[in-house]
DNA sequence: TCAAACCTTCACACCGATGTGAAGGTCAAC
DNA sequence: GTTGACCTTCACATCGGTGTGAAGGTTTGA
């Protein structure tokens, strides 16, 4: 499939798109025209780079992180160095510890909004 | 305490701190001389925007987070209109959807990595 | 009284993610 | 064959978070 499509698809402009690639993200195939080819499994993996994106990951630790998504799962040894290793095994806390965050702050707004409610309800 | 202080003990530079105080994230009472003088709680209100900002949240959306964090709660009746209701239930969604895509590529990357050590154990 | 270590405001600079537009090539349909 | 919708690259712009440094005031301690 073609940019725009692809665009369409993952609701990303074209511009981050060609950006993304640019950044190592994905890839694209070229048509003889020169139009970047996209195949079918790059719409979700745009979906998971957003996913990412907007959780606060740069595009740098994403990149590294990509390789561990595909599946059935492929193991790119040459990647696989232990610093590579560390890496990982560090990001992977670091994620923990927005999830906690994010869980410890999503679960007050919780409580705040029932408790507002409830003052409404007692029309207060 | 004064905005070194602050600043050692959220490891957090003097100039981050203004600009938070700039986008009404933090409060400073002043002292005589124009020092920035903090309330204790301070401490830990940046340690919970440091964590919101790395989990992608911009400020102008944990500004509106914040009065939910108050402990004990209190309710800031001329924030709770409806629309501000709409927009704390909003932002709530986006972060369970953070969670779960961090959630998601997190576990990806234990699998990833149980799966190489596993293979690095039987030394292929 | 002087130096060091604070503090103030202001401004310019960077970086990463993103928008926008120019200048031009390709292709499908009329 | 011209028009319109696509595509290409390139470059400049914006925005939010952050660093840095200038120019100057305050406090503390030798």
């Amino acid at each position: 499939m073609r940019i725009g499509q692809l665009s369409e698809r993952t609701g990303t402009s074209r511009r981050l798109l060609r950006y993304y690639e640019e950044q190592g993200l994905i890839l694209s195939d070229r048509a003889a025209n020169g139009y970047r080819d996209y195949h079918e499994v790059t719409v979700d993996r745009v979906m998971q780079i957003r996913g990412l994106l907007d959780a606060g990951l740069p595009t740098r630790i994403i990149k590294q992180i990509l390789p561990c998504l595909d599946q059935p799962r492929v193991i790119h040894f040459p990647d696989a160095t232990p610093e590579m290793l560390a890496t990982l095994e560090h990001e992977k806390a670091r994620m923990t510890e927005r999830i906690e965050c994010l869980t410890r702050n999503r679960d007050a707004i919780g409580e705040y909004l029932l408790e507002v409610r409830a003052r409404i309800g007692t029309r207060r």
